[in-house]
DNA sequence: GCATGATAGGTGGCGGATAC
DNA sequence: GTATCCGCCACCTATCATGC
C-alpha cells in the first residue's frame, strides 16, 4: 500500500512493507530514510492531524482509514513535550510485526506508563518474534494428546469453538508449568499469547491493539492463559496442601533430614559434652558443644518417653540464650530460621504463649 | 529510613458446564 | 439431581521501587 508521508516539508510516496499479513511498522519507518534522515535520529510518526501513531495501531489505522503521515525528527520536537514514539534508525531489527509490538520500546512510552523501573524490567521482558511463538505454540500442541486436533479443527473451520479454545489454552498452560515451572515469566505467556495469534491468525482479536490481550493483557495480567494459570496454580497448591498434611502430621516429631556439616558426638564423647556444658558458664564452649550433640538431642526429642526431660539433659536453653536459634538453623537451615526470628514477635510469640497458657505445671514449667 | 504507589501472586466466591 | 471442575472476577497481601 502506498501512503503520503509528509517531513520538513517534503512529501513523498512511500510503500509500506508488510509481514505477517499486516503493515510493519518499522519497515515502514525504515523506508522513511528516503528524506534522508540522520543516522540514529529519533523518529516520531504522526498522522495528518498531527496526532501521535504508535507502533501497535499503525497497522489498524492503514487499514481502517486513509491516512497521511507526517515524520518528525524527535530530537528536534523535544518541545513538543508529547510521548512520543522513538524508533532508532540504526537498529538493524525491528521486534517483531507492527501488531505483535505492543511491548516494544517503539509504543511502550506512549500505551503504558513508565514511571518505575519495575515496569520498565518488566516490560522489557519482550515477546520473542512471531516466527519463535508460532513455534513455540506449534511444538506444544504437537507433543502433546488433542493438540493436532486443535490444529486440525482451525485447518477445517478456520476457527476453534469454545471448548477447543479452552482445550487450546489448557495444553499450552500446561506446555508452559511443565517447561518454566508453575510462575512462569510475563515474557513467556507472551510468548505463547503471540504464538497463538500467529499460528491461528483468525483468533486475533482486532479490536484490540495486540491481537492477543484475550489471551494474555501484560498490563492487567488477566486473559485466558492468566485465567488458566491460576486453576493450575491453585490446583497445585491444594496438592501442596494435600501433601504437607502427611508431613506435617507428626509436628515436631517428625524426624527431618539435617544439613548440617557439623561433626556429631556419640557415646561416651557426648555423655562427657553434656556433662561439660551443666557445670560451664563459657558461651562459646557450651554453643559448640551443643552443636556437636544435636543429633542426640534430635534423637532424645523425638523420643516419647524422654522428650519430656530435654531441659534436664540441656539446662542451658534455660540460661544461655542463641542455643535455641543455633539448634533450629542446624535443623532447618539459614533461610526459614531467618524467617522464623522475622516473624517470631507479631506471629510466632503469641501462639507460643497461648500453648504455654495450656501446658501442665512440670519441673520446668510453672503453673 | 520511611511512606507511598505499583505490581504480581494468592485466595475466595460465583456461576456455568460436565460427569456420574 | 448432585457433585465436581473450571473459567472468570474481585479482592487482599506481600514485595519492590521510588520519592521525600
Amino acid at each position: 500500500m502506498l501512503v503520503q508521508v509528509e517531513c520538513k516539508g517534503n512529501p513523498k510516496w512511500i510503500r509500506i512493507p508488510e509481514k505477517n499479513d499486516c503493515f510493519d511498522f518499522c519497515g515502514f519507518i525504515k523506508a522513511s530514510a528516503k528524506f534522508n534522515l540522520p543516522h540514529g535520529a529519533n523518529v516520531v510518526l504522526k498522522d495528518s492531524a498531527g496526532v501521535d501513531v504508535d507502533a501497535d495501531i499503525f497497522d489498524e489505522l492503514v487499514r481502517t482509514s486513509k491516512v497521511s503521515f507526517k515524520i518528525l525528527d524527535g530530537d528536534n520536537n523535544k518541545s513538543d513535550n508529547v510521548p512520543q514514539a522513538e524508533i532508532d534508525l540504526s537498529e538493524p531489527s525491528c521486534p517483531g510485526s507492527s501488531f505483535s509490538s505492543i511491548e516494544s520500546e517503539s509504543s511502550e512510552s506512549t500505551v503504558i506508563p513508565q514511571s518505575s523501573k519495575a515496569s520498565k524490567k518488566r516490560f522489557l521482558e519482550e515477546p520473542s518474534d512471531c516466527n519463535a511463538s508460532k513455534d513455540l505454540v506449534h511444538a506444544a500442541l504437537h507433543s502433546k494428546p488433542g493438540g493436532s486436533d486443535i490444529l486440525k479443527e482451525y485447518e477445517q473451520t478456520s476457527s476453534l469453538s469454545d471448548k477447543t479454545r479452552k482445550k487450546l489454552v489448557n495444553i499450552l498452560v500446561a506446555d508452559m508449568v511443565e517447561k518454566y515451572g508453575r510462575i512462569p515469566p510475563v515474557s513467556i505467556r507472551l510468548s505463547y499469547a503471540l504464538g497463538i495469534i500467529t499460528l491461528f491468525p483468525n483468533l486475533k482479536d482486532k479490536c484490540s491493539p495486540t491481537g492477543y490481550e484475550h489471551y494474555y493483557d501484560p498490563r492487567s495480567g488477566q486473559g485466558y492463559i492468566a485465567y488458566r494459570l491460576k486453576t493450575v496454580q491453585r490446583n497445585s497448591v491444594n496438592n501442596l496442601k494435600g501433601a504437607s498434611k502427611v508431613v506435617y502430621q507428626d509436628g515436631p516429631k517428625t524426624l527431618r533430614k539435617t544439613s548440617s556439616a557439623t561433626e556429631q558426638l556419640s557415646g561416651d564423647e557426648c555423655t562427657e559434652a553434656i556433662s561439660m556444658m551443666k557445670h560451664s558458664t563459657d558461651t562459646p564452649v557450651i554453643k559448640d558443644k551443643m552443636r556437636t550433640t544435636f543429633k542426640y538431642r534430635q534423637n532424645l526429642i523425638h523420643d516419647p518417653d524422654k522428650s519430656s526431660l530435654i531441659l534436664d539433659y540441656f539446662p542451658r536453653f534455660l540460661d544461655t540464650p542463641g542455643l535455641i536459634d543455633q539448634d533450629f538453623t542446624m535443623l532447618f537451615g539459614d533461610d526459614i530460621s531467618s524467617k522464623f526470628i522475622a516473624k517470631w514477635p507479631t506471629f510466632y510469640k503469641q501462639r507460643v504463649i497461648a500453648d504455654c497458657k495450656n501446658l501442665h505445671p512440670g519441673a520446668h514449667v510453672d503453673g
